[in-house]
Formats: structure tokens, C-alpha cells, sequence
RNA sequence: GGCCCCUUGGUCAAGCGGUUAAGACGCAGCCCUCUCAAGGCUGAAUCAUGGGUUCGAUUCCCGUAGGGGUCACCA
């Protein structure tokens, strides 16, 4: 009996490696170009990290023009989430960043490498375990897990490295008649690789982001198939990224240490190692510590939280863009109406370690990129997000020509307005500018709060300074005279200069006329609000502050 | 603990042996201004630490400290 006997009798229906390497045949694609992926697992859930990583393994595939996939990898069934794919395939979709080839629901998918789901790839990891098996690179172990802990406190209480290497892999040596013997009497088993490799000698690896890494060579008997026959991450992610032609493999660091493992395991299978990013994740200060966004403590870890939110789609992208490449920001300042496309991406400018999180300047970026909106897409964006989440900002915008008007404000001139960061925002920034949501509890006058003095003010400017048709010079020229009329100083400097002089100056009646119309005392262009609301719903306003 | 990586203002960071150590966010002040958001200007604030190497170290080397990662039949 020999390897290729005990390989027979572990997969006997497994098909000859030869017919899946014909399958999937090297991509024609120009050189240079290069095949990359997102290979997150189908927990429904997408991390900022996942989406950054994602967004850098996108950007170098389409400034390449190769390709991007997607590839779910399920092999771990514990973690099984319903719908985890169709929850991943719209987070991708919400950042216009669907895959070119992969799965585009829970069980569909496009392209010519898949199955892109690795439960379905289960014949081609056996095929590619017995061709490790018949050359006696692989072989059946029989410890169970308890006694792989076992050996663990072992090596603990004597204090040598832990793992299943060397003289502490028991089954490495056992014959092939004696594997076959312990299959024929029904004992359970699983297939590790038998690692060629030796501790105290070192590989040299080099990182597109970390730059050249020495390891130590992996020297541990790998599990490659577990007990539910479904193969590790390890043995999985060699098998796939081989026979689906991934040039790059951009990946969380955390990975960064089993590169050895990784390259022997690519060598010993024959294959052609791809070239690795490891990149560093996003960091959360907690405490003074330093530490990964948490699913579980942090809302912000979550890409859905950013729809929610309704932080745009691409402030999220150019703030990780900003993270990726420092000098994204600079570009932005230089181009500021270019799309982020045409933005050169350069992995070897990431950094080697990880960023704080900044929500502060997320939102700073999501103010710019609203600001250079256009009303329409103002509107359709905050209708598309009301529609979701919340109804009261859905319907004040269904009156589309109004709202349009009302998100016009001081918008598309050279120095747009610049306080809207997030679409949740939108609501409570234009509420008061409808009719029927405007009902002010009572006015918060500021300097004049003396309820004759407002009265008076108001009463004189509906009578003899109001009207809606003036252009905004005569406005405020009339709103200078109201002041003036009324003791005030017409401009503020004279005012400034004088002060013992006035009992105020402009400004303070402008406040009047602001509060009692908008029932606050910040507002965007008072002129710019009366054209919108229009002459009769001023009028009123103002009448119902006198009362 | 072993192995690996990292360390420039509060944050993101330029820098690659000689610089007044960029820029952005944030912060403070001023200007502009009918209020606010902006915008303009100004300012405070950084090379973890100790040794080398060198005419000269933020930059190169070694140590120390601190931080991060990893050591599963999870990915």
C-alpha cells in the first residue's frame, strides 16, 4: 500500500487536479492588471474595515482594469447567518461598489471561477487534498480535539512553543497501513499538511504595504480539512486564490503571520504565490488604548451605521481614501470637482499602521461633498434616505418643487452653504421652512426682547418696508431704514464705533424679523427664506409673532 | 511568554542625512458679515527614550519603553 492507496481510499470520488486547472484557466487579461478580491464571511454584517479593504482591493483592480470579486467564505457553519450574502451584496451595493465577478445574492452569483461560495467548492478543496495525500504532503489524523489540547497544556507547562509540529505530531509518522488500518476500524480523522518546514530557518517575504518581513518558516501541521470536511481558511484561501488567478491579496494584517504558512502551503501545492497587502485596520481610542473597531461595542464599526446615519456614500469613500492615501487630500484641495476615480490609488503609500477613527473629520468631509451637491441631488438623496428612516422629512419632501426651492438656499454659488453634513441632518436644518410644520412655542428674541419694542418693529416693517418683490439690495436697504427709524444704527460699524449713541443697530432688528419669521436665531440668507416661503406665509408668520 | 510589526502636534499625516519640520480636521483669536454655516488671515501644539555612526540626525544602526498583531478542526 502506498500514498496514492490511502489517498484512493480517504477521497475516492475526487477528480484529477489536472481537470479543474483546465477549468479555470489564467485570465487573459493585459499586463499589469490585477485580480483582486473581498473574501469577507456571510455574517450579513460588513465592517468600516471590510468596506475599507474592499474599497482599496476595488480601486487597484479597476486602475488596473482587472478584476474584482467577491468570494463568501463560509467554511465555518457555527457562523452561519441567514441572508449573510444578501446583507453583504447591499452594503457593496450602497457604496456603488458591486463586485465584477462573485455572488450577487444568497445563492446567486456571475463569472467564470466560482463557485464563489467555498461550501460549494467542496469536490475541488478533496481533489486538491488528494493530490496532496498521493505525494504524501497531507495525511489522516486521529487525535481528537481534546487531545490536541492535551498536547497544548503540554507544551504550555514546558513552556515550548505550542502547535502540532515535530515530535508532538503523532500521526505525522504513522505508516500508510496503519492510517488505512485506523479508516478501516471507523476512527474518525481529519487531513492536516505535513509541513516541510523548519523553525529556526527563516523565510524573507516582501509586503506591497508592510515591505520586507523576515519569518521564521511555518513548521506545523496545519488542519486542511476538518471534521465536517470543509477545509480551513488556510488550505482554502491557497486552493481559491489559485484557481480563481487573484494577482493581490489585500487582507486585514491580523494575516500578516501566516504569510509563511500561506507560501509554503502555495509551493507545496505547485501553485504560483500572489503578491500580498496586509493592511493595517481601523483603530478606535478607548481608554488611551488603542484598539480595533468593535462590532459589538461600536455602532461606527458597521457600514450600515453610516447609512443610517446618512453620512454620504462618498464622504464614507473619500475619508477612507484619505486614511488609505495621505495624500488623497491634497489631490481633493487641487481637483476639488474630479471624482474620486480619476484619484491615482497607491498601495505602497498605505500605512503600516493603523488609524484612529475620526468621526469628526467624517463629518467634515460629508459637509463639503453635500455642499457641492446641486438641490436635485440634495433632494434625491434626502427623499431616498427619509424614505428609509424617517417619515416626517419624507413627507415635507414630497412637495418636490417647494423642497427644491427650500434646498436651493445658497446653494451652487462659488461659497455654498456649508452646514449640512449627514442626510439626517436635512430635517431639522429646513423644517421651519414649511408652513404646516412651523409652530413655535414662543420666540427667543435676543438683544430686543421687549415685547412693545418687537411689536413695534414688526408692525412698521409690514406696513412700510415689506415687500416681497424688492431685489435684495432695496430689502435691506429698507430693513436699514426700519433701524434707522426706530433709533437704531443703519450698519453695525457705526454702531461698533458709537455704541452710546444707538440702543443698538441693524442686526438687531434683522433678529426680530428672523425670529419671528423662523422662529430661530441662526438661519441661512433672510432674503433668500422670505422669496421661498413667499409674501403671503410671511406676512402671517410675522402677524402671529405680534400677537 | 515566543515570533512579527509600529512609534512626527489632540487626530490623519508629509518628510527619506542639512527644512523656519508641509498640509488637512479640531481648537483659539481676528477679519468679513443682518444671524448662523462658510470664507480669509493669524496663532497654540509634534519628531517616545537612551546610546552610537556622522561635520551634522526626525531621517541610518543598537538597546529601552510604549502600542498593535499572532500563536484553533474561527475566519
Amino acid at each position: 500500500m502506498n500514498y496514492k492507496d490511502l489517498a484512493d481510499m480517504i477521497f475516492p470520488n475526487a477528480k484529477e487536479i489536472s481537470y479543474y486547472e483546465a477549468k479555470y484557466p489564467e485570465r487573459n487579461l493585459k499586463e499589469g492588471a490585477v485580480v483582486s478580491r473581498f473574501a469577507p464571511s456571510p455574517t450579513g454584517f460588513v465592517h468600516i474595515g471590510g468596506l475599507y479593504q474592499a474599497l482599496v482591493a476595488r480601486e487597484m483592480a479597476k486602475k488596473t482594469e482587472g478584476v474584482f470579486f467577491l468570494r463568501v467564505e463560509d467554511t465555518d457553519q457555527k457562523r452561519e447567518v441567514e441572508n449573510g450574502v444578501t446583507g453583504i451584496v447591499n452594503s457593496l451595493k450602497d457604496f456603488d461598489m458591486l463586485p465584477d465577478e462573485g455572488m450577487i445574492t444568497d445563492n446567486e452569483e456571475i463569472g467564470n471561477y466560482g463557485p464563489y461560495k467555498q461550501s460549494l467548492r467542496k469536490d475541488i478543496y478533496e481533489a486538491y487534498a488528494k493530490y496532496l495525500l498521493e505525494q504524501g504532503k497531507a495525511y489522516p489524523c486521529f487525535c481528537t480535539q481534546e487531545e490536541g489540547e492535551e498536547i497544548r497544556k503540554k507544551q504550555e507547562s514546558a513552556k515550548i512553543r505550542p502547535g502540532y509540529y515535530g515530535v508532538w505530531a503523532k500521526c505525522r509518522n504513522l505508516t500508510v497501513e496503519e492510517a488505512a488500518e485506523k479508516i478501516k476500524n471507523g476512527e474518525k480523522y481529519i487531513i492536516r499538511f505535513k509541513s516541510p518546514g523548519r523553525e529556526d530557518k527563516k523565510i524573507k517575504h516582501h509586503d506591497v504595504i508592510k515591505g520586507n518581513v523576515d519569518f521564521p518558516e511555518n513548521d506545523q501541521d496545519i488542519v486542511i480539512i476538518k471534521a465536517d470536511g470543509l477545509p480551513t481558511y488556510h488550505f482554502a484561501h491557497a486552493v481559491d486564490d489559485h484557481l480563481m488567478r487573484t494577482t493581490l491579496v489585500i487582507r486585514s494584517d491580523e494575516w500578516l503571520s501566516s504569510v509563511p504558512l500561506h507560501l509554503q502551503l502555495f509551493h507545496e501545492l505547485g501553485f504560483k504565490a500572489p503578491k500580498y497587502a496586509h493592511i493595517a485596520p481601523i483603530m478606535k481610542n478607548d481608554n488611551g488604548n488603542k484598539r480595533k473597531l468593535s462590532k459589538r461595542k461600536d455602532p461606527e464599526a458597521a457600514v450600515n451605521y453610516y447609512k443610517e446615519e446618512g453620512i454620504p456614500v462618498n464622504a464614507v469613500k473619500e475619508y477612507l481614501l484619505n486614511i488609505a492615501n495621505s495624500n488623497f487630500e491634497n489631490w481633493r484641495i487641487a481637483n476639488p470637482d474630479k471624482s474620486i476615480n480619476e484619484f491615482d490609488f497607491q498601495l505602497n503609500k498605505m500605512s503600516v499602521s493603523g488609524a484612529l477613527f475620526d468621526m469628526v473629520k467624517l463629518l467634515d468631509i460629508g459637509k463639503t461633498v453635500i455642499s457641492k451637491m446641486t438641490a436635485e441631488e440634495v433632494y434625491q438623496n434626502s427623499l431616498k434616505w427619509a424614505k428609509e428612516y424617517d417619515k416626517e422629512l419624507e413627507e415635507m419632501l414630497n412637495d418636490k418643487e417647494f423642497s427644491l426651492k427650500v434646498l436651493g438656499i445658497e446653494r451652487g454659488n462659488k461659497k455654498p452653504r456649508k452646514d449640512i453634513s449627514k442626510w439626517s441632518d436635512v430635517k431639522n436644518s429646513i423644517i421651519y421652512m414649511y408652513d404646516n410644520k412651523f409652530k413655535p412655542e414662543s420666540y427667543e428674541y435676543a438683544k430686543i426682547n421687549n415685547k412693545e419694542e418687537v411689536k413695534k418693529i414688526l408692525e412698521l416693517y409690514l406696513a412700510e418696508y415689506f415687500d416681497i418683490d424688492d431685489d435684495k439690495d432695496t430689502w435691506f436697504n429698507k430693513i436699514k431704514d426700519l433701524a434707522e427709524k426706530v433709533g437704531y444704527a443703519r450698519e453695525v460699524k457705526e454702531y461698533k464705533a458709537n455704541p452710546e449713541n444707538y440702543p443698538g443697530h441693524v442686526g438687531d432688528i434683522s433678529t426680530v424679523i428672523r425670529v419671528s419669521l423662523t422662529g430661530r436665531q441662526n438661519t441661512p440668507d433672510m432674503y433668500e427664506i422670505m422669496q421661498v416661503i413667499g409674501k403671503e406665509s410671511v406676512q402671517k408668520r410675522l402677524e402671529k409673532a405680534i400677537r
